[in-house]
DNA sequence: CGGCATCCTCTTTGATACTG
DNA sequence: CAGTATCAAAGAGGATGCCG
Protein backbone atom coordinates (compact mmCIF):
# COMPACT_ATOMS: atom_id res chain seq x y z
CA UNK A 1 0.00 0.00 0.00
CA UNK A 2 1.06 3.56 -0.70
CA UNK A 3 0.27 6.13 1.83
CA UNK A 4 2.38 8.79 0.66
CA UNK A 5 -0.40 11.44 0.27
CA UNK A 6 -1.89 13.24 2.90
CA UNK A 7 -4.23 11.42 5.31
CA UNK A 8 -4.76 13.86 8.10
CA UNK A 9 -4.49 17.24 7.95
CA UNK A 10 -7.40 17.18 5.56
CA UNK A 11 -10.13 20.03 5.93
CA UNK A 12 -12.13 17.94 3.47
CA UNK A 13 -14.01 21.19 2.89
CA UNK A 14 -17.24 20.28 0.60
CA UNK A 15 -18.77 24.06 -0.74
CA UNK A 16 -21.28 24.47 -2.51
CA UNK A 17 -19.53 24.99 -5.68
CA UNK A 18 -17.46 22.20 -5.30
CA UNK A 19 -20.76 20.18 -4.76
CA UNK A 20 -22.03 22.05 -8.01
CA UNK A 21 -19.08 20.92 -9.94
CA UNK A 22 -18.91 17.49 -9.19
CA UNK A 23 -22.52 17.01 -9.55
CA UNK A 24 -22.03 18.31 -13.13
CA UNK A 25 -19.16 16.28 -13.56
CA UNK A 26 -19.99 13.29 -11.86
CA UNK A 27 -23.39 12.69 -12.88
CA UNK A 28 -25.17 9.33 -13.84
CA UNK A 29 -23.88 9.63 -17.58
CA UNK A 30 -20.82 11.97 -17.87
CA UNK A 31 -18.11 9.54 -16.41
CA UNK A 32 -19.09 7.07 -18.80
CA UNK A 33 -19.01 9.67 -21.89
CA UNK A 34 -15.81 10.86 -20.22
CA UNK A 35 -15.04 7.04 -20.58
CA UNK A 36 -15.32 7.26 -23.69
CA UNK A 37 -14.37 10.63 -25.03
CA UNK A 38 -10.70 9.68 -23.38
CA UNK A 39 -10.36 6.85 -25.40
CA UNK A 40 -11.21 8.86 -28.68
CA UNK A 41 -13.52 11.57 -30.22
CA UNK A 42 -16.79 9.97 -31.02
CA UNK A 43 -19.25 11.47 -32.93
CA UNK A 44 -23.26 11.54 -31.13
CA UNK A 45 -24.42 8.20 -32.13
CA UNK A 46 -21.34 6.30 -31.51
CA UNK A 47 -21.65 7.31 -28.37
CA UNK A 48 -25.48 6.55 -28.24
CA UNK A 49 -24.19 3.16 -29.88
CA UNK A 50 -21.37 2.69 -27.06
CA UNK A 51 -23.62 3.57 -24.21
CA UNK A 52 -26.76 1.95 -24.84
CA UNK A 53 -29.01 2.90 -21.92
CA UNK A 54 -28.58 6.51 -22.69
CA UNK A 55 -31.82 8.54 -24.52
CA UNK A 56 -30.47 10.89 -27.34
CA UNK A 57 -32.20 13.59 -24.33
CA UNK A 58 -30.13 12.17 -21.81
CA UNK A 59 -26.82 12.36 -23.28
CA UNK A 60 -27.92 15.99 -25.34
CA UNK A 61 -28.05 17.43 -22.29
CA UNK A 62 -24.72 15.87 -20.68
CA UNK A 63 -22.45 16.69 -23.55
CA UNK A 64 -24.12 20.29 -23.33
CA UNK A 65 -23.11 20.31 -19.55
CA UNK A 66 -19.97 19.18 -20.43
CA UNK A 67 -19.25 21.55 -22.89
CA UNK A 68 -20.74 23.77 -20.90
CA UNK A 69 -17.98 23.06 -18.09
CA UNK A 70 -15.23 22.87 -20.42
CA UNK A 71 -14.84 19.32 -20.51
CA UNK A 72 -15.30 18.38 -24.15
CA UNK A 73 -15.14 20.19 -27.37
CA UNK A 74 -17.97 19.94 -29.56
CA UNK A 75 -16.38 19.74 -33.41
CA UNK A 76 -19.04 20.86 -36.21
CA UNK A 77 -18.01 19.27 -39.66
CA UNK A 78 -18.99 20.98 -42.59
CA UNK A 79 -20.51 18.13 -44.49
CA UNK A 80 -24.01 17.57 -45.51
CA UNK A 81 -25.78 15.85 -43.53
CA UNK A 82 -23.74 17.24 -40.22
CA UNK A 83 -21.32 15.59 -38.57
CA UNK A 84 -20.67 16.51 -34.90
CA UNK A 85 -17.67 15.15 -33.11
CA UNK A 86 -17.12 15.29 -29.43
CA UNK A 87 -13.64 15.32 -27.91
CA UNK A 88 -12.14 15.31 -24.67
CA UNK A 89 -10.31 18.98 -24.17
CA UNK A 90 -6.98 19.26 -21.74
CA UNK A 91 -9.16 20.51 -19.07
CA UNK A 92 -11.19 17.60 -19.06
CA UNK A 93 -8.10 15.26 -19.04
CA UNK A 94 -7.02 17.12 -15.65
CA UNK A 95 -10.51 14.79 -14.41
CA UNK A 96 -9.26 11.68 -15.51
CA UNK A 97 -6.43 11.37 -12.55
CA UNK A 98 -8.83 11.91 -9.62
CA UNK A 99 -11.64 9.85 -11.21
CA UNK A 100 -9.65 6.61 -11.54
CA UNK A 101 -8.33 7.01 -7.95
CA UNK A 102 -12.02 7.24 -6.84
CA UNK A 103 -12.79 4.15 -8.95
CA UNK A 104 -10.04 2.52 -8.11
CA UNK A 105 -11.28 3.36 -4.51
CA UNK A 106 -14.78 1.72 -5.47
CA UNK A 107 -12.59 -1.81 -6.89
CA UNK A 108 -10.48 -2.03 -4.40
CA UNK A 109 -13.58 -1.61 -1.33
CA UNK A 110 -16.24 -3.22 -2.82
CA UNK A 111 -16.25 -6.58 -1.52
CA UNK A 112 -15.91 -4.67 2.00
CA UNK A 113 -18.91 -2.47 1.19
CA UNK A 114 -20.75 -5.36 -0.04
CA UNK A 115 -19.96 -7.51 2.94
CA UNK A 116 -21.71 -4.62 5.22
CA UNK A 117 -24.52 -4.70 3.49
CA UNK A 118 -25.07 -8.24 3.70
CA UNK A 119 -24.60 -7.94 7.53
CA UNK A 120 -26.75 -5.08 7.76
CA UNK A 121 -29.27 -6.53 5.68
CA UNK A 122 -28.98 -9.99 7.89
CA UNK A 123 -29.21 -7.65 10.93
CA UNK A 124 -32.49 -5.41 9.96
CA UNK A 125 -33.69 -8.56 8.68
CA UNK A 126 -33.09 -10.59 12.22
CA UNK A 127 -35.21 -8.64 14.08
CA UNK A 128 -34.23 -5.56 16.46
CA UNK A 129 -30.74 -3.72 16.25
CA UNK A 130 -27.79 -5.55 17.67
CA UNK A 131 -26.35 -2.42 19.12
CA UNK A 132 -24.00 -2.28 21.90
CA UNK A 133 -23.83 -0.09 24.54
CA UNK A 134 -21.20 2.48 24.34
CA UNK A 135 -21.91 6.03 26.37
CA UNK A 136 -20.99 8.91 24.18
CA UNK A 137 -18.80 11.59 25.77
CA UNK B 1 -8.14 0.20 -35.08
CA UNK B 2 -7.91 -0.17 -31.60
CA UNK B 3 -10.11 -1.72 -28.99
CA UNK B 4 -10.03 -0.74 -25.42
CA UNK B 5 -6.10 -0.83 -25.61
CA UNK B 6 -5.83 1.67 -23.22
CA UNK B 7 -2.55 3.31 -22.85
CA UNK B 8 -0.68 4.33 -19.66
CA UNK B 9 -3.54 5.89 -17.64
CA UNK B 10 -6.10 3.57 -15.92
CA UNK B 11 -8.58 1.38 -17.49
CA UNK B 12 -10.86 3.90 -16.21
CA UNK B 13 -13.98 1.49 -16.26
CA UNK B 14 -17.20 2.47 -14.70
CA UNK B 15 -18.81 -0.57 -13.86
CA UNK B 16 -22.76 -0.59 -12.32
CA UNK B 17 -21.40 -2.16 -9.11
CA UNK B 18 -19.27 1.14 -9.23
CA UNK B 19 -21.73 3.41 -10.45
CA UNK B 20 -24.09 2.41 -7.32
CA UNK B 21 -21.29 2.64 -4.83
CA UNK B 22 -20.12 6.49 -5.98
CA UNK B 23 -24.09 7.08 -6.04
CA UNK B 24 -24.71 6.23 -1.96
CA UNK B 25 -21.52 7.60 -0.75
CA UNK B 26 -21.23 10.50 -3.23
CA UNK B 27 -24.59 11.90 -2.81
CA UNK B 28 -25.78 15.35 -1.78
CA UNK B 29 -25.18 15.29 1.56
CA UNK B 30 -23.25 12.29 2.52
CA UNK B 31 -20.17 14.16 1.59
CA UNK B 32 -21.00 16.59 4.14
CA UNK B 33 -22.25 14.10 6.66
CA UNK B 34 -18.82 12.10 6.29
CA UNK B 35 -16.69 15.59 6.36
CA UNK B 36 -18.24 16.02 9.74
CA UNK B 37 -17.67 12.48 11.09
CA UNK B 38 -14.53 12.61 9.79
CA UNK B 39 -13.43 15.48 12.37
CA UNK B 40 -14.53 13.74 15.53
CA UNK B 41 -17.99 11.28 16.08
CA UNK B 42 -21.53 13.40 16.43
CA UNK B 43 -25.06 13.04 17.31
CA UNK B 44 -28.21 13.09 14.76
CA UNK B 45 -29.04 16.52 16.11
CA UNK B 46 -25.52 17.28 15.98
CA UNK B 47 -25.11 17.04 12.15
CA UNK B 48 -28.37 18.66 11.98
CA UNK B 49 -26.65 21.70 13.36
CA UNK B 50 -23.54 21.28 11.50
CA UNK B 51 -25.61 21.21 8.19
CA UNK B 52 -28.40 23.85 8.26
CA UNK B 53 -29.90 22.53 5.31
CA UNK B 54 -30.64 19.03 5.21
CA UNK B 55 -34.11 17.69 6.73
CA UNK B 56 -34.18 14.89 9.22
CA UNK B 57 -35.51 12.74 7.14
CA UNK B 58 -32.38 12.97 4.60
CA UNK B 59 -29.94 13.21 7.00
CA UNK B 60 -31.43 10.18 8.44
CA UNK B 61 -32.03 8.17 5.21
CA UNK B 62 -28.14 9.89 4.43
CA UNK B 63 -27.03 7.87 7.88
CA UNK B 64 -28.50 4.32 7.49
CA UNK B 65 -27.40 4.36 3.75
CA UNK B 66 -23.74 5.05 5.37
CA UNK B 67 -24.14 2.80 7.64
CA UNK B 68 -25.30 -0.14 5.56
CA UNK B 69 -22.38 0.59 3.15
CA UNK B 70 -20.09 0.69 6.21
CA UNK B 71 -19.08 3.52 5.58
CA UNK B 72 -20.40 4.90 9.42
CA UNK B 73 -21.28 3.26 12.67
CA UNK B 74 -23.90 4.07 14.82
CA UNK B 75 -23.96 3.91 18.26
CA UNK B 76 -26.74 3.57 20.92
CA UNK B 77 -25.88 4.91 24.42
CA UNK B 78 -28.25 3.85 26.89
CA UNK B 79 -28.72 6.73 28.40
CA UNK B 80 -32.63 7.56 28.84
CA UNK B 81 -33.50 9.51 26.06
CA UNK B 82 -31.53 7.91 24.03
CA UNK B 83 -28.29 9.14 22.50
CA UNK B 84 -27.29 8.14 19.29
CA UNK B 85 -23.59 8.95 18.10
CA UNK B 86 -22.57 8.31 14.80
CA UNK B 87 -18.69 7.71 14.03
CA UNK B 88 -16.86 6.86 10.87
CA UNK B 89 -15.45 3.43 10.26
CA UNK B 90 -11.99 2.71 9.05
CA UNK B 91 -13.74 1.56 5.95
CA UNK B 92 -15.15 4.89 5.59
CA UNK B 93 -11.95 6.90 6.42
CA UNK B 94 -10.27 4.92 3.55
CA UNK B 95 -12.44 7.03 0.77
CA UNK B 96 -11.37 9.99 2.43
CA UNK B 97 -7.83 10.43 0.62
CA UNK B 98 -9.75 9.44 -3.08
CA UNK B 99 -12.49 12.25 -2.34
CA UNK B 100 -10.14 14.50 -1.25
CA UNK B 101 -8.12 14.34 -4.13
CA UNK B 102 -11.31 15.25 -5.92
CA UNK B 103 -11.77 18.36 -4.01
CA UNK B 104 -8.41 19.29 -4.84
CA UNK B 105 -9.15 19.08 -8.14
CA UNK B 106 -12.21 21.02 -7.60
CA UNK B 107 -10.51 23.45 -6.57
CA UNK B 108 -7.67 23.43 -8.92
CA UNK B 109 -9.25 23.71 -11.93
CA UNK B 110 -13.09 25.84 -10.60
CA UNK B 111 -11.69 28.72 -11.91
CA UNK B 112 -11.01 27.44 -15.56
CA UNK B 113 -14.23 25.68 -15.11
CA UNK B 114 -16.32 28.80 -14.26
CA UNK B 115 -14.33 30.43 -17.44
CA UNK B 116 -15.51 27.85 -19.61
CA UNK B 117 -19.36 28.45 -18.50
CA UNK B 118 -18.77 31.98 -19.06
CA UNK B 119 -17.61 31.30 -22.19
CA UNK B 120 -20.21 29.03 -23.51
CA UNK B 121 -23.31 31.23 -21.94
CA UNK B 122 -21.67 34.70 -24.09
CA UNK B 123 -21.68 32.52 -27.08
CA UNK B 124 -25.09 31.00 -26.83
CA UNK B 125 -26.67 34.50 -25.78
CA UNK B 126 -24.56 36.30 -28.86
CA UNK B 127 -26.94 33.95 -31.58
CA UNK B 128 -26.33 30.73 -32.91
CA UNK B 129 -23.37 28.17 -32.54
CA UNK B 130 -19.75 29.53 -33.22
CA UNK B 131 -18.42 26.35 -34.75
CA UNK B 132 -15.15 25.98 -36.55
CA UNK B 133 -15.69 24.13 -39.26
CA UNK B 134 -12.76 20.47 -39.06
CA UNK B 135 -14.30 17.64 -40.75
CA UNK B 136 -13.84 14.40 -38.38
CA UNK B 137 -12.50 11.55 -39.75
C1' DC C 1 -27.20 12.46 -38.77
C1' DG C 2 -27.74 15.25 -34.72
C1' DG C 3 -30.44 17.11 -32.20
C1' DC C 4 -34.52 19.88 -29.60
C1' DA C 5 -39.62 20.18 -28.00
C1' DT C 6 -43.33 18.04 -25.81
C1' DC C 7 -45.57 14.94 -22.82
C1' DC C 8 -45.66 11.90 -19.17
C1' DT C 9 -43.99 8.96 -15.41
C1' DC C 10 -41.19 7.67 -11.72
C1' DT C 11 -38.11 8.87 -8.21
C1' DT C 12 -36.24 12.10 -5.03
C1' DT C 13 -36.80 15.63 -1.71
C1' DG C 14 -38.84 18.77 1.48
C1' DA C 15 -42.36 20.24 4.92
C1' DT C 16 -45.06 18.84 8.56
C1' DA C 17 -46.65 16.05 12.20
C1' DC C 18 -46.31 12.31 15.34
C1' DT C 19 -43.84 8.58 18.40
C1' DG C 20 -40.61 5.85 21.67
C1' DC D 1 -33.30 13.18 21.61
C1' DA D 2 -33.71 10.49 17.56
C1' DG D 3 -36.05 9.29 14.58
C1' DT D 4 -40.56 7.55 11.39
C1' DA D 5 -44.91 8.45 8.59
C1' DT D 6 -47.40 10.90 5.36
C1' DC D 7 -48.34 14.08 1.87
C1' DA D 8 -47.07 17.46 -1.57
C1' DA D 9 -43.76 19.47 -4.79
C1' DA D 10 -40.07 19.20 -7.84
C1' DG D 11 -37.10 17.23 -11.09
C1' DA D 12 -34.68 13.64 -13.55
C1' DG D 13 -35.37 10.68 -17.23
C1' DG D 14 -37.72 8.05 -20.98
C1' DA D 15 -40.78 7.90 -25.28
C1' DT D 16 -42.16 10.05 -29.20
C1' DG D 17 -42.19 13.20 -33.01
C1' DC D 18 -40.32 16.90 -35.84
C1' DC D 19 -36.74 19.70 -37.94
C1' DG D 20 -32.16 21.39 -40.04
Amino acid sequence: MKETTQTQPGPLRVSASHRELLDQVLDKWSLLVMEELCDRPSRFNELRSAIPAVTAKSLSATLRRLERNGMVERIVGDRRPVSVTYRITPLGKTMREPVEALLAWTTTHLPAVEAARTAYDERADGGGHAVQSRPPD
